[in-house]
DNA sequence: ATTCATAATTATTGATGCAAAATTTCTTCC
DNA sequence: GGAAGAAATTTTGCATCAATAATTATGAAT
């Protein structure tokens, strides 16, 4: 069928990015039940690499399965987000204060430099979001903690299900980027707890704007 | 072959649960390479669900997948433990807080009773640990957020893999009651900062202990 | 004798088929 | 007309089968 690209990871690892996609891209709308047969047919492959890799978006939390019942895409409620929303915190916090603490100067201004490209991205809306991520996901890779990594990358995932995320309200654009100014200036003074409490504050601010 | 029993899960879980038992207990040792064919023939069934059940362990972190290599045991490094450790008190510690300020007095007696148990099982080393974990495990459903619950349940079973746990060490269970009084304590006198910091302390201590 | 290449064996990965279970629909009885 | 039961269809879940890729061993050439 399609062309065979040398593809390093396997054809379930594929699988399950396309279908975090097509969830992210709302095709597959929260609380729907998501039909084997059709999405294996659709991607011509069979059941089987489907259904692992069903079990792997389930582990990650984007789709739940339910016994005999098959699976579903996660639905989230206003609480679900408020609950991830606080662990973010926690855990990101953490891993500032662990920045500020033990990064290399190399480090900081890599951070430095995403931060920059962050301050001159506040007009395009898509691409501050991306830039915001890759800041933040940056410092969790600085912050040296793989199981860390892992699990925000996770809960963020699940976040991107709901649609009503705070970074999209226009106004907190320009206090997101406030609060950045405050966390990197924390970073480049070296000062853990200053970098935990504007990481802090930063996602309790944005807790608010939420709900 | 196997007396069917009423299994409100699917086999794919039960085979997980297993493979659970059999890492924890060493029978697969971490590094080591998890022969689907053997297990598979061990337990009777095919290779679809025990794949199944691979990749949900994988998920948890207790396997780590290689293309086109299968399955092998995760192997956890002094670092990693330290690395889980840290994330465990960030994790548990704010859980602590969040109990002190919300649970009903009748939560905090459920959590007083269980602690009055660990008080009685200094003796039984293994007994100590398990009415421990469930303290812990308890403490995390007060503290109601099953996303928090979810990566510390899967943190701790990371944690299981290596034998050299802090617990184990005997000097470590007179502490660690100690800690645990001060911590319920703090619970009791509904003192959300004080119970964070007496949490933060009990795991600083365990790491201490670790290496 | 050592190294490289080729072939064979072994194990993972993907497909197909079958059985069991659940849901839905249709029919019958009250 | 409504409710309950039975049958049929839909769908999950497990097993078997086929193919692809990797590793190891053997043989030949330098």
């Amino acid at each position: 069928m399609s062309a065979v690209s040398l593809s390093p990871r396997a054809l379930y690892e594929e699988v399950a990015e396309l279908l975090r996609q097509r969830i992210f891209r709302r095709e597959l709308e929260p609380g729907s039940w998501i039909d084997e047969l059709k999405i294996a047919e659709d991607y011509g492959i069979s059941r089987t690499p489907l259904r692992e890799a069903l079990k792997v978006l389930a582990a990650e939390g984007l789709v739940t399965m339910k016994v005999r019942r098959g699976a579903y895409v996660t639905e989230v409620d206003e609480k679900d987000m408020s609950d991830i929303y606080h662990l973010l915190g926690v855990l990101e916090s953490d891993a500032a204060g662990v920045v500020a603490a033990r990064a290399t100067a190399e480090q900081l201004r890599e951070l430095q430099a995403i931060h920059d490209e962050l301050e001159g991205a506040t007009a395009q809306r898509e691409r501050f979001f991306e830039v915001n991520e890759r800041f933040h996901m940056r410092l969790l890779e600085v912050a040296d903690n793989r199981w860390r990594k892992q699990m925000v990358a996770d809960l963020r995932k699940v976040m991107k299900l709901n649609r009503h995320h705070s970074l999209f309200k226009s106004g907190r654009i320009a206090e997101s980027l406030a609060e950045h100014r405050a966390i990197m200036a924390a970073l480049q003074a070296r000062d853990a707890t200053a970098a935990t409490r504007a990481m802090l504050a930063h996602f309790h601010n944005g807790l608010e704007a939420a709900i």
